[in-house]
DNA sequence: TTGCGTGCAAAGGTTTTGCATGGCA
DNA sequence: TGCCATGCAAAACCTTTGCACGCAA
């Protein structure tokens, strides 16, 4: 039976995942992340602990830039029904959409396009406010994105 | 300078994409589709022609499921401009949804939650009209998915 | 003839898998 | 002591790149 153990690196991606809650990152920055704490943990098991924890919906999974796959730690499953979700391609950093505005679009597309969206899948991609405010387009993360951005440091 | 010759397989695929017109496809679906018909074109050729074309603008490219790369040659560039894109996630057909709300929609994010919505860059995902009405949840291409579904062949 | 385009093979990157070892219960 | 979990290395993929040859102009 899967899942049976409670080993240390489960209870140190767990730990990662809480304080990470509701950003997304990917398989590469839990491992350096975690080696930088001290800890070791193999990409192997962290690719196979977060699959696991996608089946069971504790964790998104979405195909992010460059073909890297990035992950989203969701608090409860069920708050990510439907939502729909923001991810800002400039600080990566991913956002709930709670508004009123969302369902009427969605049940706009079924009874006038025949579409019935879903809300799991899709992802609404552009600029959050923080990187539009502090001007610019497209940076380099490392340089002068926002604070709070995950992805500069 | 580059695009500067009319080669055979340029001529194939340029042919290839307009009967595949707003439809999306992979590499290895152009690949193989071109042996069908007794044309060879090597595997670089075309990721190096789709790539040159998405930088003009006349194909999109964006992630599809399994890190599998997705093209889709829209005639006119200037037609995707400011509308969003629906993809079925089962018969994998793109679709335009030229639709006032999904303006006042991007307006009231970027209002209301400071948020720039790409257009471009959004995909709309779920289940097409056709689709839903043939029944039945998710299915394997090559069963029972509906005609004209460029999947199931 | 010139030099862009092509195709093969190799390289590069991410993700998966096989298998021996480690460690929880 | 069982047996699941882990980690390494290898494999499996998709995509990019280097380079010699082919072919359009």
């Amino acid at each position: 039976m899967r899942g049976a153990y409670n080993t240390r690196q489960k209870r140190e991606l767990q730990k990662f995942l809480m304080e990470r809650s509701m950003q997304h990152f990917s398989v590469d920055e839990v491992v350096f992340e975690m080696r930088d704490r001290g800890e070791k943990i193999g990409r192997s098991t962290v690719y196979r602990y977060l699959e696991q924890l996608a089946e069971q919906g504790s964790v998104r999974k979405y195909p992010g830039v460059e073909g890297v796959t990035q992950y989203q730690h969701v608090e409860d499953a069920a708050s990510c029904d439907g939502h729909f979700h923001m991810l800002c391609r400039r600080c990566g950093n991913l956002m709930h959409v709670d508004c009123e505005l969302m369902g009427v679009m969605a049940d706009h597309l079924m009874a006038e396009h025949g579409f019935r969206l879903d809300p799991r899948e899709t992802l609404l991609v552009g600029i959050c406010e923080k990187c539009r405010k502090d001007g610019g387009e497209v940076v380099e993360h490392g340089t002068d994105c926002h604070e709070g951005c995950h992805h500069c440091l």
